[in-house]
RNA sequence: GGAGAGGUGGCCGAGCGGUCGAAGGCGCUUGCCUGCUAAGCAAGUGUGGGGACUACCCCACCGAGGGUUCGAAUCCCUCCCUCUCCGCCA
């Protein structure tokens, strides 16, 4: 959520921040409408309550000198001034509440530094690291070679949920979970994140924080017995991990790293990435997330980034580094660099990453703070997160980019203490 | 799921219808004192919102939301959370 303030003071930015990302900018004119209303209500209230914060001084007193009649009549018209302030309240609540409807669905500010864009094709590719390799045979699509090795089965996964699903067993079953278990250790031992197992399900005000909420309800699983919600990475939980709380400076940066799956509808995306599990209802994700101060989070994001590039290189997988336009930007992001992988199968980089800066957007929702210790002030934290990385693609990537031309898949140096084995099957 | 107890400022903890934004303690800040440190003494120390937009005034906030009342941290209702016991259970 932006500042309200910003809306106020700064207009016409927030307006060319949203006319970038190709949104309608309509929504900032009528929130300064309704601020303006809400202010001279609140002025209204504000001067009932003082007249009858008096009366109601007065009563006390009048009572304890014994003053009875006197007292009657000063509670009549505090009587009145009650029912006057109870309209004018009502008033107020109704205009706050549309306010926080629409603030609740303005994206973040683009930060400066963003390059401009009309669609994805317009994000610029920051740096590449590795060689796509030359394949003296033609290499096959893990939704071709997995089935193959029976070691992947979409037919019994569309079976048993639908689809956008995967079943996988054996070696595949363990590639998955080493993969898990080499990325929280890279970015425990390596890069000091503190590991961090979460809740799956949570409640709505925890997707609200992280901005999942309220404009993006369809995106997401949700069990209606509960009004509880399936979380789409562990970004969520992460994030508001310390809502509503007062951090120390001291203590901060604050770096998360947690393994989950993610749950995800995918609704909207019926023509992409139909094949293979590419894109699936259920994923597994390590994600990245870091709590700190807005003199660093920039700084910080380009940390986030060589740390989820890490994993890559380690796993000695060719990728580049994109930076996201202004169209492409996420809801809640004011920066975003994506992380490509490089896939046989698309012939082409596919996003394995996304690291992100949500400034103060998140923490505002999440009214996470702390105490600068310059001047003693509350003041909203940044935060950061990333993918590092997504571990079905990783493990796609993998398995092509590792394929040989027997049908038989090399497993990575670093993942070999995990596999116990250097070749699949 | 059943029965009970409870949620107060950065922390601990009083208050149970009016002068309570909230005693007291700890912590923190400043000043004094002091070979250093510690102790001691004195003062200060919440957040948010409005308006004057300087040192000022007003309003709100004692888990959240409703209600009773002239007036609620204090009484009533609903919800959330924590703890204890019972039941169930991976």
């Amino acid at each position: 959520m932006i500042d309200i303030k910003t809306i106020r003071d700064q207009a016409g930015l927030v307006k060319q921040s949203l006319r970038k990302r190709n949104e309608n900018d309509d929504v900032v004119d009528v929130i300064l409408e309704f601020d303006k209303q809400r202010r001279k209500i609140i002025e209204a209230v504000n001067a009932l309550r003082g007249q009858r914060n008096a009366a109601s001084k007065k009563v006390a007193q009048l009572k304890a000198s014994g003053e009875n009649e006197e007292a009657e009549k000063v509670i009549a018209q505090a009587k009145q001034l009650g029912q006057q302030i109870a309209t004018e309240e009502k008033k107020l609540s109704e205009y706050e509440e549309k306010i926080m409807e629409l603030l609740l669905r303005i994206p973040n500010i683009c930060h400066e530094s963003v390059p401009f864009g009309n669609s994805e094709d317009d994000n610029v590719e920051v740096r590449k690291w590795g060689k796509p390799r030359v394949f003296d045979f033609e290499p096959q699509a893990h939704w071709d070679l997995g089935p193959k090795l029976k070691l992947m089965d979409f037919e019994r996964a569309a079976k048993l949920s639908g689809s956008r699903f995967t079943v996988m067993y054996s070696c595949f079953a363990r590639l998955e979970r080493a993969l898990i278990n080499f990325m929280l250790d890279v970015h425990t031992k390596q890069h000091g994140y503190t590991e961090v197992w979460v809740p799956h399900l949570v409640k709505r005000e925890t997707m609200t924080t992280t901005g999942q909420l309220p404009k993006f309800e369809e995106e997401a699983y949700r069990i209606e017995s509960d009004d509880i919600f399936l979380i789409p990475t562990a970004e969520v939980p992460l994030v508001a991990l310390r809502s509503n709380e007062i951090l120390q400076e001291a203590d901060l940066p604050l770096r998360y790293v947690a393994y989950s799956p993610c749950y995800r509808r995918e609704a909207g995306s019926y023509g992409k990435d139909v094949r293979g599990m590419i894109r699936q209802h259920q994923f597994d994700k390590v994600e990245l997330v870091w709590l700190t101060t807005p003199e660093k989070s920039f700084e910080d994001l380009e940390r986030l980034v060589s740390d989820a590039e890490t994993v890559l290189k380690l796993l000695e997988l060719p990728y580049r580094v994109v930076e996201l336009c202004t169209a492409d930007l996420g809801f809640g992001a004011a920066k975003t660099y994506d992380l490509e992988v490089w896939l046989p199968s698309y012939n082409n980089y596919k996003e394995i990453s996304s690291c992100s800066n949500d400034t103060d957007f998140q923490a505002r929702r999440g009214n996470i703070r702390y105490r600068r210790r310059s001047d003693g002030k509350l003041v909203f934290a940044h935060t950061l997160n990333g993918s590092g990385v997504a571990i079905g693609r990783a493990l796609v990537a993998v398995v092509e980019n590792y394929q040989r031309s027997d049908g038989r898949i090399d497993v990575p140096k670093v993942l070999q203490p995990y596999m116990n084995c250097e070749v699949i099957p």
